[in-house]
DNA sequence: AACTATTTATAAGA
DNA sequence: TTCTTATAAATAGTT
């Protein structure tokens, strides 16, 4: 467009292709920002260079959010290439919960061993010391809930009957360890 | 661009912004494909009219497929085949990690709170799978650096003595489930 | 839509 | 890449 006329053909020189593709991709750019300013339009533009890097603008809200508006507005012509826009949502939401998980759990890797993610003897078994001692305490606290609610069963009972002989009580996987002592039901 | 440098604003008449929107909606579609042909690239894009009429170019093949690649690439290495789960595993699984998530979360709390939080006798189930997973998957770990340091010593002592008999390999709590061939302190 | 007067974009060179 | 500049293209305002 200056200094000469421009084939309309795949320009063959790499330097020369590489130099033309920035400026004019710039251009593009820069042209779809101001049509979407000037008429108020929603525009969204990616390239894709020869090699495989992306470029993209969206020029309102997040290309996501566009792509979807592009889906729903096809699927509405077409009729068949539907329901697509659903499943890719999901796909986000999950891997960004599973992403989620792996940060709470490296947080927690972080708060009990100290921060490596390649931990050594000692720190491996520091952690199991205090993975042992958070079971342990889920189990005490199970235990408690089960007591309350036996208590509870037990109290309406008490309104019938009068107090019923249970025998050992058992959880999941635990036997209670102790003797329940009946006053445990009494307040 | 001619007769006058425009304002880089909405245009407010209608008439005008329609005419404008018509013009440079062209210049950018064929600055796109230029840019494609030119600089061999693989351009979507999309635009919608203020009054959500949409205008489409995919350089190279669909917009489909394009839309794929940028999610693709958007996405990481994720590369997954994109759109075809069923939608309903999709939100059960969301569901559940999402469930999960605020369990690991209250698990948290309830741990530096010093104990007694607020779970249910449900989520203090799936708390303790978690962590039993936990150690277990540090158990593992341990056994294989201790496999290693074994490896070793027991090269250190060949260079010595020749091979020497080890009784039975415990850790902390476990006893090693298999025998140890002596192939594997020889590489 | 067509027609220009101008502004922009940009090819080639440095 | 970036800058420069001659020229090709795009396009704002008008018809």
């Amino acid at each position: 467009m200056a200094r000469g006329k421009v084939q309309m053909k795949r320009i063959e020189n790499p330097v020369h292709r590489q130099v033309t593709f920035c400026k004019r991709r710039a251009g593009l750019l820069k042209k779809a920002k101001e049509l979407s300013i000037l008429c108020d339009a929603d525009i969204g533009v990616f390239i894709f260079s020869n090699h495989g890097k992306l470029y993209e603008l969206a020029t309102n809200g997040t290309m996501q959010g566009l792509i979807e508006k592009y889906l729903k507005s096809t699927r509405g012509a077409q009729a068949e290439p539907v329901m697509q826009t659903q499943p890719l949502d999901a796909k986000d939401e999950i891997n960004m919960l599973k992403q989620e998980i792996e940060i709470l759990q490296k947080g927690l890797r972080y708060m009990f061993g100290g921060g490596t993610g390649t931990m050594t003897l000692d720190e491996l078994l520091v952690l199991e010391k205090h993975l042992e001692l958070w079971i342990y305490n889920i189990r005490s606290t199970k235990m408690d809930i089960m007591f309350q609610e036996i208590n509870l069963l037990r109290n309406k009972m008490e309104e019938n009957n009068g107090i019923a002989n249970f025998g050992p009580i058992t959880t999941n996987n635990i036997e209670c360890p102790f003797a329940i002592p009946n006053e445990i039901f009494q307040f």
